[in-house]
DNA sequence: CGTAGGGTTGAGGTTAATCAAGTATGGTGG
DNA sequence: CCACCATACTTGATTAACCTCAACCCTACG
């Protein structure tokens, strides 16, 4: 691990980017700009296999990542998709020597910070601030796992897929209002392993909405026509 | 709080025999028992509403309690069921002013230890051991979330309910073979909850594994008839 | 004895997966 | 510039899973 201080110190100014150690002090940063290491990947690069022990976490500088599982008969589903300055794979470093509850894959070209298991969790007992930002990111995976729990078993495709539009509406900031155009982020067949379904089901769940005049789609921009109906269907 | 000091030395006591503090110093022990509360709760009597925000985290001493979410229509999911030793809620602690995720209902009279919010955070931030701990718990509790999700987008009822017999086997330590029999710890009602489905679909599904030859059933009792057929459902 | 709660059974309908074929679209090489 | 191909997406017909509703059974219990 012999790094010019160049490339420390820039390793120190990313890590100090990441919402997940803004508020470290700088020691801190600097022992963790220690044991990390870069690494990237190429789309559709695979990155962690379920069931096998995976050798640390990742915070996701640029690029996209797909945290998935596969049945039996080898469909899949998404988890997750990863953006940048998200972290993934926190609750993996937790299973002394078992086995990684998911899979993950590059989406597109992405560049990651990896942490080591072991050094990372030295860096946890030392530091009481990393371990309560630790313990917040993962906070919000269980939320975000129990809601897809929660829509997976209770809701249509049509009603995930409304949800998906009115969260992804709200995580850009743009009013979920008639006339707003939404231009989905991924391309079809992953937005609908990501609704738990099949490209073919998606597709004609969005004509099926189209055909009720609720949207308006025009390949991967959607239009809202309807809000008001579309928030009702979620209740 | 002004508790004798025979109290006060119970709950100590009680909380040291949790796999959560079992290696804390005797110091943090005593400290979080300032902080505890016992809460008992009737069979059936509500504990969390998803949507409201969670005070605090509970551990189970006795009885049994459902995590659930109810769909728009107000149909069930459960998605633990809490045995006692275990935590559950920890992650409500984390959401300042936000919602918890879940719903909470006693299945049984259960008997709780209760950590209000703000000062059990405090004592997370003095103790790097207790900080693990939790970490390790919500680790946990990610990890079957995640084997959920894949579960429920990804296989039929019949899958689901085999996949269940067998990780209820390991859990019990006794073995998958045939001849074995499993008394179910839940009525049907709320085991079909459990798999994500209605009563009558349970009720058939064991009727047709039993048809089938793979199972024998006599009220909550199931018996193993056919184990290798069953694991080769799993895959 | 009557009622309530938990469980089962049946008929019918809806949702969504499967299989199979068709339509863009965007490179790539000739 | 066009023919070619791969990939992404759409459409249609069929089938399987499972939910809904309604009735019924059974045991416990006042």
């Amino acid at each position: 691990m012999r790094l010019g201080k160049k490339s420390s110190q820039d390793m120190e100014k990313s890590l100090a980017s990441f919402p997940m150690f803004s508020d470290l002090e700088k020691a801190e940063i600097a022992r963790l700009a220690e044991i990390a290491v870069r690494l990237s990947f190429a789309k559709g690069q695979n990155i962690l296999v379920e069931g096998y022990e995976a050798l640390g976490f990742y915070l996701l500088e640029t690029g996209r990542v797909k945290i998935y599982k596969l049945s039996p008969e080898g469909k899949e589903h998404i988890l997750h998709i990863i953006e940048p300055g998200f972290s993934f794979a926190e609750a993996c470093i937790f299973f002394e020597h078992q086995e990684c509850p998911a899979s993950a894959d590059a989406l597109e070209e992405s560049h990651t910070i990896f942490f080591p298991k072991d050094r990372f969790i030295q860096e946890l007992q030392r530091s009481t601030a990393l371990a309560m930002r630790m313990l917040g990111s993962m906070a919000r995976y269980l939320q975000l796992m129990a809601e897809q729990v929660g829509s997976l078993s209770l809701s249509t495709v049509e009603g995930r897929l409304v949800n998906y539009l009115v969260v992804l509406a709200r995580t850009r900031n743009v009013p979920f209002v008639d006339g707003t155009t939404i231009t989905l982020d991924v391309g079809k067949g992953v937005l609908a392993a990501r609704l738990g379904t099949i490209p073919e089901t998606l597709s004609r769940t969005l004509k099926k909405l189209q055909d009720k005049g609720l949207i308006g789609v025009d390949g991967s921009n959607l239009t809202i026509l309807n809000s008001r109906s579309l928030l009702d269907m979620l209740e």
